[in-house]
DNA sequence: AAAACTATGTTTACAGCGGTAATATAGGGT
DNA sequence: ACCCTATATTACCGCTGTAAACATAGTTTT
């Protein structure tokens, strides 16, 4: 029916019709694209929409507001967290072993698209003031928290760890989340860190937390005036 | 009771006087004020203007922008870690337990100041695009974190702790910068936690991490000293 | 003390932003 | 054919940060 045109590439408009065709999608990717590039200052709906090659107001026929548009790209964020760590924990048998996978994959994926990583944990951009249904990001967000959470119970349930769970799973994503921040936020942005560093980086934290085979190279237990 | 106040409160503007006396100090503070009801959405250049009484131009006589503002804020924010950072170290004679509470106290300072906390950790706030000199803020911000260095090696002279110095230091900020975050950005938000929570939390965390008696504070939630 | 100068605050103006309302255009359903 | 709905556009509004020109107070120089 239409003029052969093949493209099928969401982020370029199709100019010989008045309908974009594709517009939700296509502004979703500009969207993604300008953040990842120029941060969350230069982010604004109408440079989104201006790429998209639409009309800013365009952009309300897809998403109720500006900060309707950050959180869909929360969510999908965040559910691209969640299948990392479930890839992550795939692989290992030990359940110990697997933890430790979820945790550098934690930062890994933080160190790998930082950008969407500051949006997930900004509040006020988006379930802050004027949200319409904060419930699939607070869907999107618990889900992200499972996969460490279980490997927390099979920890348990193997013996390999002891304690509540609750505050294990919290000194976990503590130490993740911590690392995480400062490689994206903190004063490790600025040293030059390749994925491989990071993975160095992140197991020596991560192998820390659960007392493994860090033990003798990172603290002497012999401390301890109880 | 209009003319000839005598207030030296930085807040209120003198009326009885064209010139304000002291408005630098006075947009600090409403900007601070405006920060902590409002969070970073609401936090604007003319309503902080606005609430110390002048004209929003007026700013830019003490301050080369709004970034300028809001960087002038952040430094004095890690000042104020800095100090303390500095005052908690200076309680225990352990040095073990001296580090604990440099952890204690960061995650403490997000718990009491989280909207000043969140804005610490927004590079593209302050020193992204429009930072005529970032040194002081680079100057504050490392100076901030000399506590808990000299804590680590407190502990390694002691023989607390076996490992380097390095490492060591990135894993406790990780530890407590993720916990400091999750309770300021993240999930833990919503929950009501209150300030003998949050230290409770810290103290398992940071005890995690330097493998004292985590086990006993890992199995109690609602233990009270130890 | 008067004049000149600097520091500080105001007014006005402008471009850009997010958002609303009314309008134009395409495509699907009957 | 027709209407109807979805989609995109233009015209606004109030808000923001920023700059330039101007006004006023305090300080220094003569």
């Amino acid at each position: 029916m239409s003029t052969s045109v093949g493209k099928n590439d969401a982020t370029a408009p199709r100019k010989d019709t008045y309908h974009h065709g594709d517009l939700r999608n296509a502004l979703l990717a500009a969207a993604r694209e300008l953040v990842n590039e120029r941060g969350l200052d230069g982010f604004g709906l109408r440079e989104v929409s201006r790429r998209a090659g639409v009309s800013h107001t365009a952009v309300y026929n897809h998403f109720a507001s500006r900060s309707a548009l950050v959180e869909t790209l929360v969510v999908e964020a965040f559910d691209a967290l969640t299948e990392a760590l479930q890839q992550a924990c795939s692989g290992a048998a030990d359940p110990l072993q697997r933890l430790i996978e979820i945790g550098i994959a934690y930062v890994r994926f933080a160190y790998a698209r930082p950008a969407e990583f500051r949006f997930m944990f900004r509040p006020e951009l988006c379930s802050g003031a004027s949200a319409a249904n904060p419930e699939p990001l607070l869907t999107s967000s618990r889900a992200s928290y499972e996969p460490l959470k279980s490997g927390i119970a099979d920890c348990l349930a193997a013996g390999a760890l002891v304690g509540d769970p609750d505050l294990l799973a919290l000194i976990a994503w503590s130490g993740v989340h911590g690392l995480a921040s400062l490689i994206v936020d903190g004063p490790l942005r600025e040293d030059v860190l390749d994925m491989a560093a990071v993975e160095r980086l992140a197991r020596g934290v991560v192998s820390s937390l659960f007392g493994t085979d860090a033990a003798h190279a990172v603290h002497s237990r012999q401390a301890g005036p109880s």
